[in-house]
DNA sequence: ATAATGTCTTTTATCGTGAAAAAACAGTTT
DNA sequence: AAACTGTTTTTTCACGATAAAAGACATTAT
């Protein structure tokens, strides 16, 4: 049973998708010519942004302030600013930089370019692992997966060994990564340690003294909450990235690393089970936007009582919906 | 506060411990002079364990069978046996292996030269870490440490990247790590999760059939312990192994790949507490040998009353022995 | 026909290298 | 003097290359 994805990927390289930074015709076949050591994709994305920054004021910050609003070094911020100099968007004379004119739309480096390796890794990996085909016990090749999209095998290696604690994937020593698949098996293993993790996070957040600044935080998201049920007809895709930030507010409460890194596990396949399974998808986000204010106001009684049994009932329907989103078909025993 | 271990490198760079794979003198700066792409640490640790497999049999198996026995594949098979026809040990022709000679110790590779450049790395940065003088907050810098440890970059990368999971360490984006330091809020969380985990497995184990292997594997390892408890006196330092086999066979009970992976960050943080906290390692040692025929006795017993207790038990004086080896004067607060 | 050996190919593990980005240092301006 | 800009050094990130190890294929022996 050797070759992971080896069917898969001729069918998909039809598809053309390259997340490779270029503005060259899709039919070229590589990335590059030579030896291209790192993509410049922090310089553009903050370029990208700054350009935004630009709409609101008539003249830009200092380079250190730059640096820290962008999140960036100020290495990076000269580079950005003498790009902008030379494309006449500012004036810039040490201290001074005056903004000379809006930007415009092709100011902007493409959205491709800004990605970070690792991203395009795991989206790419995801799309083969999602697309089918993808049996448990499937031999996954390094070298072939690096060749496919188009990177250096290191930057490959690197996005497995980070990615192995999903759980997804194993090591064979000195050989190759074992798919293990995304089974039922999977999904309860996953939603067993959640319900059990959140469970307790919930308590302690219940337990939290009434100055806690968590205490606004979830003011706050209660209001996004109902502006969201109030327009759901439009924004239902919107839920998903607030469902993240609501559990992890939850899951921060319980003061542990290990809680709160597990919720990386969680976020990672729920994005892509939201990615995957549209069915009902306003259905169900309408769904858990109510079990969530149920949920927040058993939060803000701080009854324990009232709040295990709000949390439990949301998390017994996010594992359905991630249940039904699987595949009957596969396999169901372990290893 | 740049540069981790700064000071203590250049205190512990006249040991010179060098962990690098070479017959040379103690003051060769670096492993080798240029190139050294990979070690053959896999064919020479299979060399090693295949003389030990000359001592019972008067000539070898066929090349897959040995292959299967040693867990290296068969051109490292041929390797071996190629050096031991070249050293006298054997005769090969073909099928017929036959041994000429017992091996003596000089027909050993040295111990040092069949390490993983894996291991080398992690034992390299764990004495660095637990050496003191490693403060929470401090920077972990790639190079420095692979220039130190005499290895390339990518794999210290890959080694912290693996790390990482343990929760001792944190990455900043484009940037350098952080170390977070083994402090006593560390060890509460980590035992927090050890304890909710195990005590779920527990409850797995003795719900389990009557037919299940794992009864005999408790028998086995409960034999094993009657008898560490008759030799303690002299054996006390083999607990740990035992140990931690025996709370594997447990995690193993919940068939949660998350519980069961877990035990490696608990193996890895007790694996290296027993080599930092030499103090009443054999009193520790007897109380916990007992704690755990109570336990397994408990299991066996299959009532969950009897399972909780002596499970809570043993996790409770296991907490308190980590706790006590980590330096009070360590900072307390997170972030 | 099965299972071994002999040979050849592919993949993994690791390094050195070079550009991108960060960080440190030195010199200016307010 | 504090905060900024200009310049230089270091570090991170990613690549291609190469030996070790695994794996596949072809051949031969039981």
């Amino acid at each position: 049973m050797p070759g992971l994805f080896r069917e898969a990927i001729s069918l998909l390289r039809a598809m053309g998708t390259s997340y490779c930074a270029s503005n060259r015709p899709p039919q070229a076949t590589a990335c590059n010519g030579s030896g291209m050591s790192k993509s410049n994709n922090v310089y553009k994305d903050a370029y990208n942004r700054c350009l935004r920054l630009l709409d609101e004021t008539r003249s830009l910050p200092s380079e250190p302030e730059l640096g820290t609003l962008l999140g960036v070094s100020r290495t990076t911020v000269r580079t950005i600013l003498a790009r902008m100099e030379e494309t006449g968007l500012i004036a810039w004379n040490k201290r001074a930089k005056t903004v000379l004119r809006e930007p415009r739309p092709d100011d902007f480096f493409p959205e491709e370019e800004t990605d970070t390796l690792a991203e395009i890794i795991e989206r790419s990996f995801m799309r083969r692992l999602l697309a089918g085909g993808a049996e448990a016990g499937m031999q996954i090749n390094e070298l072939e997966l690096a060749r496919e999209i188009g990177v250096g095998t290191t930057s490959v290696r690197e996005f497995l060994i980070r990615f192995s604690r999903f759980g997804l994937i194993e090591k064979r020593r000195n050989s190759h990564w074992v798919l293990k698949g995304f089974t039922r098996a999977f999904a309860l293993e996953l939603t067993e340690i959640r319900e059990m993790f959140e469970l307790r996070s919930a308590a302690a957040f219940a337990a939290l003294p009434q100055d806690s600044a968590v205490w606004t935080d979830l003011d706050r998201l209660e209001d996004e909450h109902r502006q969201l049920a109030n327009d759901i007809a439009t924004r239902f895709t919107e839920f998903s990235e607030l469902d993240e930030r609501f559990h992890r507010l939850i899951h921060r409460a319980s003061r542990n690393r290990f809680i709160v890194d597990f919720y990386d596990v969680i976020a990672m396949i729920f994005h892509y089970h939201y990615q995957w399974n549209k069915a009902q998808e306003r259905e169900r986000n309408e769904v858990a936007i109510g079990e969530h204010l149920v949920y927040i106001e058993a939060l803000k009684s701080r009854d324990l009582g009232k709040v295990d049994a709000a949390c439990r009932k949301h998390l017994k329907s996010a594992r359905q919906t991630l249940l039904t989103s699987i595949p009957e078909s596969r396999s169901l025993q372990k290893s």
